[in-house]
DNA sequence: AAAATAAAAGAATATAATTCTTATTAGAGT
DNA sequence: ACTCTAATAAGAATTATATTCTTTTATTTT
């Protein structure tokens, strides 16, 4: 076992999940300490790929993109040279956020960002219908969104 | 229509969706611009809400999370009341990173992030089936993902 | 075309990140 | 239990970046 994240590699990661333009001072302060261990500390985060890296999180629906859908689709085929190439495809599609290859009963399950139900309709049909081997296709419209966090639970 | 993105706008929202820790200065030079625009312009896309916050992307399987389930729901009631005391009770497990209510086959679209297997189990046993409604709910096992992005499309 | 408005450039300042040096702490070995 | 060693933290100094302010340029309006 390389490193494991101590107590307070744990705290500095859920203060970055939330805001990433916290500063070491403000961190150190939080957690009583100086900002030169925070600083290394974060460093040595990321350098070792605990933090993938920093985004800024936008507004979809300020931003004009005011539907989510998540799809389920199973294959016809399921040889390996083909599920690759379903992914490659997948990759090209910038509504596409999320691609899972999903055990149940789906193979695939998708989510996608779209402007709006026209937007959703055109990707299924000038997109998704034209890649072969695709069997069952089912969608899941979003009404409203509960919860949606990038935060993953590090306990604590 | 109080604003509208121009093109430089998406640009820099393309840009701090990949990586909210570029300079200001290294997105002027993208743009082929000088700093205090670029940096006006960011500050407006924050203070009007296109940017909701920044931050740090993790990285689940280096952190000890190596398992995504998404769980179809259906319940039992659909009184307003209930739905809301079910949504505010998911967003008190932290392993629900988020929670859709859509239409279709289900009602609520939940997606965890959690350790194993037998974390996803524990979840099953001793939170989600002590809330009442519940009817039919199916599990989708991530065997793998094939695309799991922040980055949403503004076009361009 | 002139005036008014908004956006960009450039320079100056303030703040935070980063580096470096020194001190402290915690652990391993005797 | 003591000393040595390595790791971690503290503190000061430096560098880089964010932020502000002023001037200039471009754009829009009348």
């Amino acid at each position: 076992m390389p490193h494991a994240l101590d107590k307070i590699d744990t705290q500095i990661l859920n203060i970055l999940q939330i805001d990433s333009n916290r500063t070491t001072k403000s961190i150190a302060e939080e957690l009583s300490m100086t900002t030169s261990p925070i600083f290394e500390r974060i460093k040595k985060l990321e350098k070792e790929g605990y933090i993938k890296k920093y985004v800024a999180v936008l507004d979809n629906k300020k931003i004009g993109l005011k539907l989510t859908v998540f799809i389920g689709i199973t294959l016809q085929g399921h040889t390996r040279s083909y599920l690759e190439k379903f992914v490659k495809e997948i990759n090209n599609f910038p509504e596409v956020v999320e691609c899972h290859r999903v055990s149940g009963n789906f193979d695939y399950l998708l989510k996608l960002v779209v402007e709006d139900i026209e937007a959703y309709e055109t990707f299924i049909i000038t997109k998704l219908t034209l890649l072969p081997y695709l069997g069952n296709v089912q969608s899941l419209i979003t009404l409203s969104t509960g919860k949606e966090t990038n935060v993953i639970d590090l306990g604590l």
